[in-house]
RNA sequence: GCCGGGAUGGCGGAACUGGUAUACGCACGGGACUUAAAAUCCCGGGCCCUUUAAGGGUGCGAGGGUCCGAAUCCCUCUCCCGGCACCA
């Protein structure tokens, strides 16, 4: 770590930063004006769960948001940044169980905490706006949310095997649970069979992959995620009729023009048709245990495409529908109930894993579609082909290609009547209940004459009863809270029950976007006006770990809001910028690794400005990075530097004298003369300085490069001081405008330090009322080096007008030095000039 | 296994639609200032060979190709990171 001795001079950030923060404050800067003329621009980062600190890591997402809002507002856009809280949720509720704090004292004095530290960056928000999930102000919308859905049938309950996290006992979505474990706690999740609340979002499975074309301007990485997730299908519903039997089999292929391969039909063991087609089965109790063995296997080994494959023949048989055989029937642990229609047609010959089921059980395997590069024989294939080919075995398909096989089959099976066209999606329904106490109550009652009921509109919010014991029992803690379960039925007057069950918190994050315009709006959840006018988000920030879960659901809900009448957009996100993560010694920054850098100490010590440009500076922004103190001091020296070099602009300004004995860094810059090329000096400066705003401009406009941004300042920076040095420089226009420009564009990065050097150099009100400067193209265009190649190796430099003609180029050229010693005795085969840039010659 | 993304000095990272590879910063070496240090300012640097100077060769994960010219385009391969993972 630096040591930074008292004695030496350094700029005073300490005073700086507060006071500017302050004034930012009392003109509100950040408060966005609903009357303004100006075009809107909604700037939403993620809101936050209020853990207890924030981190550097943290920091990155609020400090991007922060410089995008500050560059449109000096772009001369209306900005609206707001900040809310993620404020239910499980940390909270298990730090009360340990014996902490009431989850809503400790949220809340989080929330405290981290507004502190927002301000500290200089991070600033229109706080008149700020929305609290679990305030009951939000939630009852929340609540109400939940009604919209129920009365469209889009919200329901159902006994089904959820994924249950026994470390957090609650059951968990299916996108929360990754590879297996609870994404929260890493706990191996296990099932459970219990009665859920769902929202219907596999309703709109074809809408939300459909609409992601429309997002150009999100990252493709998060369309393709998304798109996986949702995981569509085309193919065909076969029938295949169970032999002596009324039942008839449904599967689901996307191989249909494999269909007279078909050897065998596997059912998953939870298949409900199970029991009445295994009742006569002599082996029926063998084949119970294997069921029940199948089922008891953890999500992690059903889920694992490694894990052996097993089955049992259940005695009975089905036909196939296009040829008539009668082919065994099979029940497997690796045939999904979920998924599908729970049954699956197997073609060993050209499927992998039909092939090892029907090679380890001794099941038959017919080829029907032959490769074209090598005949096929069933008895010596190694694997299956999976690939396109010619149809064989196939009756009257043989011959041909089996792509254009697979539409003809499906056409043949609709027209006889034995199958048909069918969609399927990966998707699943969002199972929104929870088994927890810190969420918004889901507003449902159960009378035993009414049967369930939705609390009516005008009884919101259900509160959430704040006097509760918490412990961990796998039951909501509300189960016994007699004054909240028991309530009378408002239809019947009879006794009822309430639902102790809260809502999942990705649905008080579906919609918070949408309550920032109006968050103290009491007769309805938003100001549909000020939402249509607002929506969609120009620029939204935030993680890539919500890819799935949090993006998708928002992009749900407002599909829903506006199939409701409530919005007029379909999609929520305009622009989406998922920032990287910061590492610290190679892992993420957590404080159970020991390897979180608090900004709280580095701001006392550096100063805010400081962070935020290193949290900036150190590599693209969407990427991760490996957070360096030694980075941190870089970043601070050039801030110093910036600062000396305007204090001595201050001083040629009020033409005081600058070579001051004292002052050793200027003595020493009035020292070094040297050769006078003021003239074209000055040129050079006011190149670079423009060339500098297109830059800076160009990466603020583009993919938020700030950190090639910041590197182009430094430049200049650099450019300026070798300028200063060169000479005894005279005030000049030239060198005001360098200056200036360095601080105006520092200032969305920078934004204390740019206020109080803008302030000395004597300019009145803050930066931020400036416009962003434009670059000057006449002002790029000078006396040019261009790069001389023989056969493509830079061997020589000719200095030319930039507007030379091609001709003059030449005679330049050629009359280099080094490229007629490189020429000599060869005449040029030819001279390729690339304007601006090289000539090439060729010999 | 499938789908994405990536590999550039000692390190983080630049390089516009193919056109001076290594900008900017960190670390390092040298110098100035200082009693000294810190701070500051200036200079230096891919690697190899040669050298008084100058110069030459080579170099963007590996190999090949297209082109006057390739970090950038094409083909083959290696490794790393992320997502999905028995989805029929």
């Amino acid at each position: 770590m630096v040591k930074m001795a008292q004695e030496v001079e350094v700029y005073p950030f300490k005073d700086i930063e507060p006071k500017w923060q302050r004034y930012w404050e009392e003109i509100g800067l950040f408060r966005m004006d609903p009357s303004s003329p100006k075009p809107k621009y909604y700037c939403l980062m993620m809101f936050p769960y209020p853990s207890s600190a924030l981190h550097v890591g943290h920091g990155r997402n609020y400090i991007i948001g922060d410089v995008v809002a500050r560059y449109k507002i000096m772009k001369g856009f209306n900005v609206l940044a707001p900040m809310g809280w993620d404020a239910f949720g499980l940390p909270a509720e298990n730090a009360a169980i340990k014996g902490g704090l009431h989850p809503k004292v400790s949220t809340l004095q989080n929330i405290n905490t981290m507004k502190r530290q927002l301000r500290s960056w200089g991070v600033g928000y229109d706080w008149d706006r700020e929305a609290t999930s679990c305030l009951p102000d939000y939630y009852k919308w929340t609540q109400w949310l939940f009604l919209q859905l129920y009365k469209k049938g889009l919200a329901y309950k159902k006994r089904a095997a959820v994924n249950w996290c026994p470390s957090c006992q609650t059951v968990l979505a299916n996108e929360q649970v990754i590879a297996g474990c609870c994404e929260r706690c890493d706990t191996q999740v296990t099932q459970k069979d219990l009665e859920q609340w769902f929202f219907k979002i596999t309703d709109y499975a074809e809408r939300l992959l459909d609409d992601l074309k429309i997002l150009k301007d999100w990252p493709e990485r998060v369309k393709i995620m998304q798109t996986n997730w949702i995981g569509r299908s085309e193919g065909v519903e076969i029938d295949f009729p169970v032999d002596g039997s009324d039942l008839k089999l449904t599967c689901f292929t996307t191989r249909v023009d494999t269909i007279y391969g078909a050897t065998y039909i596997v059912l998953a063991p939870e298949h409900p048709y199970v029991e009445e087609l295994i009742k006569d089965s002599e082996d029926r109790e063998n084949i119970l245990k294997f069921i029940d063995e199948a089922r008891n296997e953890s999500l992690i080994e059903r889920a694992s495409a490694t894990v052996e494959k097993k089955g049992m023949f259940t005695g009975r048989f089905v036909i196939n529908p296009v040829n008539g055989r009668r082919i065994p029937l099979w029940i497997a642990n690796y045939v999904l109930m979920e998924y599908g229609t729970g049954a699956v047609m197997a073609v060993p010959a050209h499927d992998q894993r039909d092939f090892e089921f029907a090679k380890k059980y001794g099941l038959d395997i017919v080829v029907v579609i032959d490769n074209p590069k090598g005949h096929l024989e069933a008895s010596k294939m190694q694997q299956a082909y999976i690939e396109e080919g010619i149809m064989i075995n196939s009756h009257h398909f043989d011959g041909l290609p089996s792509q254009v096989a697979i539409n003809k089959i499906a056409d043949f099976m609709e027209e006889k009547d034995i199958g048909r066209r069918a969609v399927h999606y990966k998707l699943r329904d969002w199972l929104i209940s929870r088994q927890r106490y810190w969420g918004a109550p889901i507003p449902i009652i159960y009378c035993k004459n009414c049967g369930t009921l939705p609390v009516p509109e005008e009884d919101l919010p259900v509160f959430l009863p704040e006097n509760v014991r918490f412990k961990p029992t796998g039951d909501s803690p509300l189960k016994d809270v007699k004054e909240f379960v028991n309530i009378r039925c408002y239809k019947c007057k009879g006794p009822a029950k309430r639902e102790i069950d809260t809502m999942d918190t990705f649905v008080d994050s579906s919609w918070y976007f949408l309550r920032y315009l109006s968050p103290k709006e009491e007769k309805r959840p938003f100001d549909t006006g000020l939402v249509n006018k607002w929506l969609p988000v120009d620029q939204y920030i935030g993680g890539i770990e919500h890819a799935i879960l949090h993006l998708m659901y928002s992009r749900f809900i407002v599909k829903v809001l506006f199939d409701l009448g409530c919005v007029n957009f379909k999609e929520p996100f305009e622009r989406l910028f998922t920032q990287g993560m910061i590492i610290k010694d190679g892992a993420k920054m957590s404080k159970s690794k020991g390897n979180v850098v608090s900004p709280d100490k580095l701001i006392e010590r550096f100063g805010a400005d400081t962070v935020r440009f290193y949290t900036l500076f150190i590599g693209p922004p969407e990427k991760d990075a490996e957070w360096s103190d030694r980075g941190v001091e870089g970043a601070w020296r050039f801030l110093n530097r910036v600062w000396r070099l305007a204090e001595q602009f201050v001083e040629y300004k009020d033409h005081r004298p600058h070579l001051g004995a004292e002052h050793p860094d200027i003595r020493h810059l009035g020292a070094r003369q040297t050769t006078d090329h003021r003239p074209k000096d000055i040129l050079r400066l006011r190149q670079k300085t423009h060339l500098t705003i297109k830059n800076v401009t160009e990466d603020m406009e583009g993919e938020f490069h700030f950190n090639t941004a910041l590197s182009s300042i430094m430049e200049l920076v650099n450019e300026i001081y070798d300028y200063v040095g060169s000479q005894l420089p005279a005030p000049s226009s030239q060198l005001k405008e360098a200056i200036e420009t360095v601080i105006i564009l520092l200032a969305p990065f920078v934004p204390h330090i740019s206020e109080e050097l803008w302030e000395r150099l004597g300019n009145k009100g803050s930066i931020f009322k400036l416009s962003w400067p434009e670059y000057d193209p006449q002002a790029l265009i000078q006396e040019i080096n261009l790069v001389v190649q023989i056969n493509g190796k830079v061997r020589s430099k000719v200095e030319v007008d930039s507007d030379s003609s091609d001709e003059k180029i030449r005679e330049a050229v050629l009359s280099d030095a080094v490229v007629k010693k490189w020429t000599e005795n060869k005449s040029p085969k030819n001279i390729i000039i690339v304007p601006k840039r090289l000539v090439n010659v060729v010999v």
